[in-house]
RNA sequence: GGUCCCGUGGUGCAGUUUGGAGUGCACGCCGGCCUGUCAAGCCGGAGGUCGCGGGUUCAAAUCCCGUCGGGACCGCCA
């Protein structure tokens, strides 16, 4: 049916005879008979000169046969990949005709979301789309061959998992052979992985569908894809070795480049310097630490655990009022109870509400603290201190974060994640993670405390950042049985409790478990950062709505009685509104 | 669970602040003219429940309340 691709004639092919196939892209009409009908495919487009009367319009599937010839002097077009040819002679065969597109397909207008999802199958014709949806392919083929020379063997694990109370919320499939009894869909292959390593598998991954019952965002879908492995006989660093040397490979198959090494940062230092643990490192606008300036201090809002602050350059300029009391009531949203701010004046002083409170030694000691220059913002978040960073984090990124497309690659690993996030009502710890990551070897003495104590022991996890975007997480999981028992003991897990949650994993480590550590990371957000998206539904065929719908086949859609009938399953009416 | 933004012919916008006839722009669509265009050009035309419901008013796209849909974010995502 076809001898081409309509993007792919040159020069070279003039004199042969062709058939392309594709569709209407844009026609121009000149008296009865010429025609210029610009045919599009997957590969780009090239113009076709049709001399007799056809009814082609725009988005009909043609099959156009002709000869490749040279345009006429003058009229070869320099911004087309196939600008210098033409198919003339054109015989046209109709495969489709098609009603107008119901949006323009050039990517000059921002079409609403809505309506591209309802018609994505006419998306994903757009330029857009098509780049995108090949670019991930391209990172996906790159992963696999990467991994595969690491010696990592591709093992697919069930989508049909037991439900684990830990964690996101599951997806749930009910059984109809069991009813009454729940399926989840996995959140991730965590524990199959670890299953293989005592399998004898040595190193495993999986391009791995996950799927996680929580409110999405940007970069959040309820399914996405992640780059999983697994290695036996491996550390800390050979992972973070072998998932940099797949992203790598990734990013050089699709820009051509081969990205800056990435920098290794303590989470400590990322949440002081950036208040977060995916710090995006593109630009500066740290947090200078200023509890130990405040130390004493007359002014009752700096009495507390934690004053930190953000020098916003030339900010005492381009920030006016109104713009200040908006950050301040961004800040309040996110958890602070003020802002305070000064202006940085010509000759050094201080402008702001709260330098009546503080004394002069304090005021003159500020400025050169934070590397003030006239014409800056200091703004200033005293509060407790995890508090401090999360509203100093968020507030950097509010003031400085650059478009997806600038600054480049940044690539971080973040280490040393605490094992322990936070102690709750009762005064047992909370994982920061899973309950088989390793603790820090240097800690592991610190299991045995109580309460805050536990909070200082650091553990064996690792993020992968990119430009702010956490592409991922791994560690190196507990294999020892003691060191398990240790900081099961410190989470208030009991025997009977990990055999009840966990036991078939720990069953399986009584048997022979190889040292193994591992990592996943999101293809989709890696994709939208490689192809300048600031949203993840533009490297998915077939993305959800932010309330989790797709308005192209409508799901969830609600299922019949008989099948409910079927499943054991009795559906409540909502309750009731007020 | 919460905060904020958006909803006007097929598409993108203006109009909403300060109520006064569905007013306007660009693209697209339909018809006509046009033999070297390429975002073709020129002429003409069609196309509207201003998301939906209620309220205020002599009068609502515009003000108020509610609701639905979309988006960004907080919570949530071990």
């Amino acid at each position: 049916m076809r001898t081409d691709y309509c993007g792919e004639l040159r020069a070279d092919d003039i004199g042969r005879e062709v058939s392309v196939c594709g569709w209407v892209d844009r026609r121009r009409e000149h008296g009865e008979h010429l025609a210029f009908i610009d045919l599009r495919d997957r590969t780009g487009v090239v113009q076709c000169v049709v001399d007799e009367r056809h009814d082609l319009r725009s988005e009909y599937v043609a099959r156009v046969t002709g000869t490749v010839r040279a345009r006429p002097d003058g009229t070869a077009n320099p911004t087309l990949a196939t600008g210098e040819v033409e198919v003339g002679d054109c015989q046209v065969e109709v495969l489709s005709a098609a009603e107008p597109p119901p949006f323009p397909l050039h990517s000059r207008t921002e079409v609403d979301e809505n309506v591209r999802l309802r018609y994505r199958y006419v998306d994903l014709r757009g330029e857009r789309l098509q780049r995108n949806l090949s670019l991930r392919a391209a990172v996906n083929s790159a992963i696999r061959r990467s991994m595969e020379a690491q010696r990592f063997t591709e093992v697919e694990t069930p989508m049909l998992v037991a439900s684990t109370p830990e964690g996101a919320r599951d997806f749930v499939v009910p059984s109809r052979l069991h009813p009454g009894r729940f399926y989840a869909l996995p959140q991730s292959p965590q524990i199959f992985k670890q299953l293989c390593m005592v399998g004898g598998i040595d190193r495993y991954y999986q391009i791995a569908r996950c799927l996680r019952d929580e409110d999405l965002r940007a970069d959040r879908q309820f399914e996405f894809m992640q780059l999983d492995a697994e290695a036996s006989f491996a550390g800390q660093h050979d992972v973070m070795a072998f998932i940099t040397e797949a992203v790598f490979a990734a990013v050089e198959a699709t820009t051509g480049n081969r990205p800056a090494d990435p920098i290794t940062m303590s989470w400590t230092d990322a949440m002081e310097r950036y208040g977060t643990d995916k710090p995006d490192v593109r630009f500066g606008l740290e947090l200078v630490e200023l509890t130990g300036l405040f130390e004493g201090t007359e002014a009752k809002v700096f009495q507390v655990e934690c004053v930190k602050g953000i020098n916003c350059k030339g900010g005492g300029g381009s920030l006016g009022r109104n713009a200040v009391d908006e950050l301040t009531r961004k800040c309040r949203q996110w958890g602070a109870k003020g802002l305070a701010w000064f202006r940085v004046g010509g000759n050094g002083a201080l402008d702001g509400a709260l330098t009546k409170f503080m004394s002069d030694a304090e005021q003159a000691a500020l400025g050169p603290a934070m590397g003030a220059e006239p014409g800056d913002l200091l703004l200033l978040v005293a509060d407790r201190r995890q508090t401090v960073r999360d509203v100093l984090g968020l507030l950097r990124l509010e003031l400085g974060r650059p478009p997806v497309t600038e600054g480049g690659l940044h690539f971080v690993w973040v280490t040393d994640f605490p094992l322990f996030e936070s102690i709750d009502d009762q005064g047992r710890p909370i994982s920061a993670h899973h309950p088989f990551t390793m603790p820090h070897p240097e800690d592991v003495g610190l299991l045995d405390g109580a309460g805050e104590e536990l909070l200082a022991v650091r553990s064996q996890a690792y993020d992968m950042v990119l430009n702010g975007w956490e592409l991922g997480s791994g560690s190196v999981r507990i294999h020892r049985p003691d060191i398990q028992r240790a900081v099961f003991r410190a989470l208030g897990i009991g025997d009977d409790e990990a055999e009840e949650r966990f036991g078939f994993l720990l069953d399986a480590f009584r048997y022979g478990a190889p040292p193994h550590a591992g990592f996943a990371f999101g293809i989709d957000r890696l994709v939208a950062i490689l192809a300048g998206e600031e949203n993840i539904r533009e490297v998915i065929a077939f993305p959800k709505t932010q309330s989790g719908a797709d308005p192209l086949s409508n799901s969830p859609t609600p299922i019949s009685d008989r099948h409910l009938d079927e499943l054991g399953l009795h559906v409540l009416p909502p309750p009731a509104a007020g």
